[in-house]
DNA sequence: TCAAAAGTGTTATTAGTACACCCATGT
DNA sequence: ACATGGGTGTACTAATAACACTTTTGA
């Protein structure tokens, strides 16, 4: 059988939320290929690891978060043969979930570290390296469906935070508008969700909020349906 | 930077319905190591395949389906360091969705080839080389999740179907029984899921169904919810 | 007092569920 | 005639959406 040298690598889709919009953590590249352009941060799977500690251990080299305050999961695999001029590489995608404001840590490449907002990205002008388009778009898309039915949108939440927050979560996630009053009974009904921690707080104006934490639920029954 | 030698393989969960039930093809070990034992069919990434082509590849090595009365899609990959003995393997895994009754090529191991009901495989007592239980089991967990989005579970039907044929498949995939008065209006409603073909067929007794054929919608709209 | 955001009430519409009942065939 | 599955009618229930309205703060 002929054999081919394949190396496996671990890309990364880290998302955020700010001012009402999904960012992710981009890198400008400082070499060819691709030079100057945004990437995908990522690298190679070492040996002994796990892909799923590769994804972590990628994660912690670019931001600085605990993993209980975040959401980390593959979603799928790229493998096309001329996807890497350098040679062949099959990378295995993850998207994390992280919550704002992110601290971008001194990591070496830090000074190349671009936070962008996914929409800006997608749009055609936006020069991106390898096939890291279709990666992020499918990784939004993932994401989106995701807020659907688990309760990973709390991860882009601090601790602590107050409905009307989570909800500009959904609103930058699925980029559309929701009704406040009904997604607040919506939420609030639905056990373990979120669980009210007695206090509130007045950021902002007007009525003061109350403020949730995460509960443990993982799932959301009944699920929040995206409007069409 | 440590290298260490890494292959990709495909792993393919083949999924049918058959007397209401759902059977996935497995491949009886003829080899050590974990020889005897059920394994998925599957092989390695061959130079200048894309992965989706090495998974049609391995599909049609033990099945012989066009790839229009199917549906082929990745769901995960899986690269624990000690999943398989001989090596570091990172597995990319797939599932493909084919007609009953499905018919099974002499392609020199078709003598190891052995149809399984799905829920028989994941009771404890089965014995199952690798990591391929855990594959199986999520295997499962998305063909679930993808009939109540999608129109994929006309690929278990044959070109032309009844809307009872329809039926059993959800009623196998998510072992559940639905209300067949219901699930009639709900899938003839939804546009270009199915579509008449003006005939009707009588076989097993009763008033004659009519037959249809899949149509030209991908996604359901409104989606199909499984019962909680 | 006014603006602004939080949270509650209310109603109309729609989707889902249960099940009675008629339809069209083979035996 | 009767059993069998195909297909329709209909009433009940639950989820959703729209929006008026009250509450509680800062300015």
């Amino acid at each position: 059988m002929i054999t081919e040298t394949v190396r496996v690598a671990v890309d990364m889709a880290v998302f955020t939320v700010r001012d009402n919009r999904l960012w992710i953590l981009m890198i400008r590249r400082g070499k060819t290929p691709y030079e100057g352009m945004l990437a995908l941060p990522g690298g190679f799977l070492e040996p002994g690891e796990d892909l799923d500690q590769a994804a972590y251990r990628e994660l912690t080299e670019e931001t600085s978060v605990l993993p209980e305050h975040m959401h980390l999961e593959q979603f799928h695999s790229y493998g096309s043969p001329g996807r890497d001029p350098r040679g062949r590489v099959v990378a295995v995608a993850y998207f994390a979930l992280i919550p704002t404001p992110p601290t971008t840590e001194a990591g070496g490449d830090a000074a190349e570290v671009e936070w962008t907002p996914v929409d800006d990205l997608l749009r055609a002008d936006a020069d991106i390296a390898f096939d890291h388009r279709r990666i992020v778009a499918d990784a939004v898309e993932r994401v989106q469906a995701k807020l659907e039915h688990t309760t990973v949108a709390t991860r882009f939440c601090g601790e602590i935070f107050t409905i009307s927050q989570l909800r500009q979560v959904y609103e930058a996630v699925w980029d559309r508008s929701l009704d406040p009053a009904n997604f607040y009974r919506k939420v609030t009904k639905i056990a373990d969700f979120v669980v009210s921690t007695g206090q509130t707080t007045s950021i902002g104006g007007g009525r003061p909020a109350g403020l949730y934490r995460a509960g443990d639920a993982r799932t959301l029954e009944p699920p929040m349906y995206r409007p069409r």
